[in-house]
Formats: C-alpha cells, structure tokens, sequence
DNA sequence: CCACTTAAGCAACGCTGTTGCTTAAGTGCA
DNA sequence: TGCACTTAAGCAACAGCGTTGCTTAAGTGG
C-alpha cells in the first residue's frame, strides 16, 4: 500500500489529532444526530449503517450504549420486506433538556427545549438591554429559576445565550452592542455560566437562529442565509451544513454591505449601506423599496456564496411578510435570468423562517443541543474522486 | 460518565463514520501538514505532539511509518535546552510530484510540483480555449507527457485542473464557460484522468488560487478572500482555514456583486456589477476608478465573512499593482473607520498575491497535493468552552 | 563525576470498529 | 403444514489505533 490515499477523515479538514474517545464520540454524535432527523418515525440499525458508512454490528454497539442512557429508545416494527422486520429507533426527547435565552433591546425571551428541539416551556418578560448589568442579570435569573422550576426535569445541559452583536463567541465576551455601549467588554457568558451553574454558550441572535434553523431543514440543506431585518439589518449564514461565524464572530454583518455607491450617508459613517436604504425606506412608508434593497443584498449573497435558500425574519419582516418576500423573490428571479444555460440552477428560494417571533431563542438552545449531534446529514456517501 | 461530554471530534463537523483506518489517515495527514508548514527547518516529535495533542509516543510511531515510507526524514539536531537534544524531522519534498494545469482562455500553464509545492518544472503555451476540444486536449496532452517526461522521477500523485468557471468541481464537469460555451456538459475531469492514466482534480482558477495561496500562509491565518481581476473579475473565498466552493462549485462569483442601484448595464444583464464598474474604468484609464470599485466590493467581503486578509491578482492587476492596492486599501481604511473601539480589529491587510503570472497553476497542484496534508494548522489548542 | 533534564523508543494495554458466524423472525411457495 | 429463503440483529474473536508505564539515549550544570 502506498501512503497516496489517506482518506483525510472523511473529506474533513480537522486540525487537531484524534484518538479513540474523539472517534467514538464522533460516532456517537453522528448516530445521534441521525435519529433527531428521523422524527418520531424512527430508523432501523442498518438505515443508520448506510447512512454513517459504518457497519450494521457499530451502529449496534453504538445504539446500545445510547440505549442504556436513555438516549435512545425502540420504536416498534416496521413492515417486512421479505425477512425478519426491522426494528425503528428514535431519540429519547425528554431525556434531557438545554435552555435558550434571546436578550433583545427591549423583551427577554427564554424557553426550555427537549432533545429534539421543541420548546417545553416559554417566558416572555420586557427587558432594557440599556438597563446596566445588574438590572439585566436579576431579571435573566429570575426568568431561568422560573423555567427550570419544574422539579422534576430531566438534566439540562447547559444555557444558550442570544445577543445583538457584536460580541465573540469563542471568548463569550460582549463588545459595544449597538445602542447599550456599557456591556463593551462584559464576559457574559462566564458570568452567566457562574450563576446557573451550568454550561452556557454566547452567540450572536442571528447566528442563533441560523443553527436553529439548520436542524429543520431536509437532510443534505447545504448552505442557506437567515436575513434578519428588526431595529437593525444583520444575517446568518450556515457554509456547507455548519454556521459561519468568522474568526472574530464577525460574520454576517450584512446590514453595512454597500449596494449604492455614493448613496445616502448611513449611521455607520459609510454610504449606501443596505441598512440604511432599507430602514429610510421602511420609514417613509416605501415597503416596495425596502424590500428591492433587500433583495439585491440577498441577490449578492446568493451570488457569492452560492447558497440554496434564503430566510427572512425579524419583527419588520413578520409585520409585513408579502411584501418582503416577494420583493426578495423578485431580484432573485431577476438575477437567476442572467444565468442560462443546463448545469445552472434557477431562482434560489425564499422563505419566511419558521419560528416567528421565537426564531432567536430556539437557536440559542440549539447552540447547546448543536455539539450532541454531530455534523450535518451525509451529503456525499463515501466514494471520494479517488 | 453522563452522556453529556461528547467531544465531536475535535469540533470538526464531520458528515460520515470515522474507523481505524479514517483515524489514523487524519492524523498521518496531520502529522504530514504540520511538517509541511515547518519547511526546511523542520520540527521535532515533541513539537508535533503539542501541535497536534497526541501523545509523544503516537507521533513517534506515526513518524516512523512516515520515514519508512520515505515522506518524512531526520533533520539534524536542535540545541539541547538542558537535557537531550530534540531531533528535528522535515518533509521530503522530492518523495512524490503533482501537477497542476491552468487553462485559460488564451494561454496554458503547466507546472510539475514536489511535495512543498515548489515548481520543478514549468511550461507555458498559447492556447485558443474556444478552438474546440480536440485541439485543447492535444496541447495539454502534449504539454504535461513532457512535464512528465524526465523520466527517473519520483511518483506523481495526480493532475490538478484549474479553469474559468462555471463548472462542477463535484462532478468534473465544465459549464458554459465563458467565451466558450462549446464545452458545456464536457466532463474534462474524467477525460483529463482516462488520458493520463492519472487520478485528476477540476476547479475554478480562482479556487485553485486561493487553496494554493492558503499554503504559504502563517500557521492559524483563518480566513481570507483572493480576488482576481483578469478579463473578468472573481473571487476565491478560504473560510476557516478551508475553500469554500458552495454546493455547486458556484461561490465567488464577485464580478456580479451589486454595489450600484440602477448603475451601468453589466453584460450578465443586471445594473451596477462591481465588473462592470471595474472593467469600464479600466478601459477608459480611469484606474483609480476601478481600483474603488474594487475596494468597495473587498470592503462588503470583509464585512460579510469577517476576514483577514484580502490578496490581488490577474493580468490587470499586475500590470498596475500600485494603483489597485492603494485603492483597495483605501477602502478598507475607511471601513475599519466605521468600527470604533477595543475588541474590534483594524483594518484588514491587503497584498498581491504572491505568485505572480504562475498563482493558478500552482493552486491548481495544490488541488493534488491538499488532501495528503490535513487541515489547516491548529488555531485553538484544546480546552473546548467546557 | 554525578545528579538532573529532556527526547525518544519498547512493551503491554484498553478500547475502537470489523469480521465471521449464529440466532431471531418474518415471507412465500409446494 | 413444512421448508427454503430473506432480512435483522447479536455474540465472540480479532486487528489495529493511541495511551500508559517504564527504559534507554544524550545532553547540561554544579
């Protein structure tokens, strides 16, 4: 054997080593995540097999030791196909529980969800960001202490925090958050860790609901961007089946991308950003405009990440969702004319995102349950270009 | 144990179950990347255990396996710091070849590369892309057996492809090239491989470009963007250390980029293309103009994707290189300017790609040589948000 | 000269997914 | 009713991975 074909992990760029552990919590998560795409319906062992490329006897071993956790449970039979039937697993929802919280300028939004995502219990409470740290913390707390009263809940995993940007991720430190410049530099996400005494997790609110609505989406969903058009304009991108965030949780700063040139000064000191034609639009009572600037912020996204899905939200967007949506649709179509020819796609579609007003904090849980379930449903099966 | 601390494989978001043989692939490859990255100098065992977070003892079998096979070597020692000098390992560059292609519309670049990516040979052709099939694949025929021809030499891995776009790096495929729509549906990948009794790889010249300039970077440089002004205008997008193609090989397409509502017709059929500006002051000798246009398109790049650091290329930027980076750094300024205060960076770096006229069809074997070498350096060592 | 430090290899080991075979539980035709 | 066949899943033995514990190699420094 030469050393010309090493398989390089399954096509994956990793950049640490892995030993035995790392591959069986791989594995592990991988299946685990299988089974939260299968729903209630369930998978057979051997469905797990082919879709993990791993033999029938691992997916037993691993479905075993899911089972004796709780993880995972049978799901009755499924007809024969000429031979002994086979037997559905699915995922355990109750068996443990993660929280997501959505700090918004002006309303705190906090819900317990299960394994599979669904919200167990939500709370809504106004809240000024702008408020100072004290203030915001006690009632942060209080609204925690009042979901996870349940009693007897399963584990909860950890806490998902939601903000608007920016911030970074990695630290869990908040920078200058437009609009309240005293939490420039608060380590929120150790903070809050501290007083829950669980695992938390610090993300942007659009990039929350973009990981929240990567699981929904149909097995093998690529890459799609989440526009979020509330006080402000910002977006989430999902790259290849995983959120981008950027080496300084920068991504998705979509509201400052310039689209006219010379245009009208924006807050930010530039001009013709897209926030700005949108918002000027929105406040003249120009819906049509606010949305074609959209689109053709939308139409450059598509074009230059090649993404297979648009989704619109925020409260502008939710108040007048035909309008926006077919605005966005609109350049979109426009744009996807300039491409003939067989081998290209047609017009990349838009969606409102599902969730609503809850879009946010069900992605903040997600940004705990997200590590569980390993990466995104196998798109290529194996045979690489060899 | 609770179920709770799945490592998921060391962050990566892997698609397919991982074996044995998967595992020690990624971390031979690792192992093969870090010596790479190390060059001539060379690192020693102990270096390659932190780097990677395995054992000593691993990378030492993992070494040997490499020595044994000729693709790793001693490298002298290091100056003792007290106890028993460190013996430094290197890649050996001649133990394996690959080549690179770059078609362009006009001219054929061939180039013969080791396993550092250095040239060892080099070739340069006219070619009429549009002249139809036959002859294209003659000239490269004839190009790469003399490439090949010096006989003696050490195995080569495969035959990189790098092209205009559109096209399918998935499939092989050519689209509707522009300028040359006769290749539409030609599978060149397929028939580049049969011909040379070679494994082969297609991509973008701008995809090749930039995983080729993803190489020579500081270990941990993250993200940056190559755009490309030759007769069109592109992009090459590394995200997180790794080319971003898009599902469909369609990602950078930044010629198309609207920065101008309503602005002059672009040939695609679209108003205000950041090609159509740039092209347009170029021919009318307005380079300070293109250069902005330019500029504005980096700055939405760098804003979008958080990026860190934006490379220039193609014929007309090299042939005014002073203009296009002052003006492109200009507009960097002037955004970085927007963003105030701590935590925030400053402006993002900007460069000519190093490379030259030869950029492509070095990124083109790079295309070969990537998945020998595992991802990209690590950039964070372990101690996941706990 | 000897204690100490650092580098690297040898041997045994635990644990992973795999292989080979057996058992379970259906269908379908004579 | 019986038997051949098919499909699902588990048991047991196994090869191979990185890890652990210890030994050897080769320097520095008082």
């Amino acid at each position: 054997m030469t050393s010309t074909d090493f398989p390089s992990f399954g096509g994956v760029a990793g950049s640490v080593g892995a030993n035995l552990p790392a591959l069986r919590g791989h594995n592990t998560a991988l299946v685990l995540g299988l089974l939260r795409a299968a729903g209630e319906a369930g998978v057979s062992r051997l469905e797990l097999a082919a879709q993990t490329g791993l033999t029938p006897q691992a997916v037993s071993k691993i479905t075993a030791r899911l089972r004796t956790e709780g993880l995972a449970a049978e799901a009755g039979r499924r007809a024969s196909t000429g031979g002994k039937p086979a037997t559905a697993l699915r995922l355990v929802p109750g068996a443990r529980h993660a929280v997501g919280l959505h700090l918004d300028r002006d309303e705190l939004t906090a819900v317990r969800v299960d394994l599979a995502g669904r919200a167990v219990a939500v709370r809504h409470t106004p809240l000024a960001l702008a408020a100072g740290a004290e203030r915001v913390l006690g009632t942060v707390e209080r609204e925690v202490a009042a979901l996870l009263a349940g009693a007897a809940g399963p584990p909860v995993l950890g806490v998902g925090v939601a903000c608007p940007g920016p911030l970074d991720h990695t630290s869990g430190v908040l920078h200058r958050v437009t609009g309240a410049p005293e939490w420039d530099g608060f380590p929120l996400r150790d903070v809050l860790a501290a007083r829950f005494g669980l695992p938390a997790v610090l993300d942007k609110d659009t990039n929350a609901a973009a990981l929240g609505l990567a699981q929904g989406m149909p097995a093998g969903a690529g890459s799609f961007g989440y526009l979020h058009l509330g006080t402000g304009l910002g977006a989430g991108l999902v790259l290849g089946g995983s959120l981008y965030r950027g080496p300084r949780t920068g991504a998705g700063e979509f509201g400052h991308q310039i689209v006219q040139l010379d245009g009208p000064r924006c807050g930010c000191g530039q001009r013709g950003c897209i926030e700005a034609l949108c918002l000027a639009a929105v406040a003249r009572g120009d819906l049509p405009g606010a949305a074609r600037a959209l689109g053709v912020g939308a139409a450059n996204l598509v074009e230059l990440l090649d993404i297979d899905r648009v989704l619109l939200g925020g409260r502008t967007v939710l108040d007048h969702p035909e309008e926006f949506l077919g605005g966005v649709s609109r350049a979109l179509a426009a744009q996807a004319r300039t491409r003939g020819g067989p081998g290209t796609r047609t017009a990349v579609s838009v969606a409102l995102a599902p969730g609503g007003a809850r879009t946010v904090a069900d992605g903040a849980a997600e940004l705990v349950l997200a590590p569980l379930f390993g990466g995104r449903p196998p798109v290529r099966q194996a045979g690489q270009g060899d």
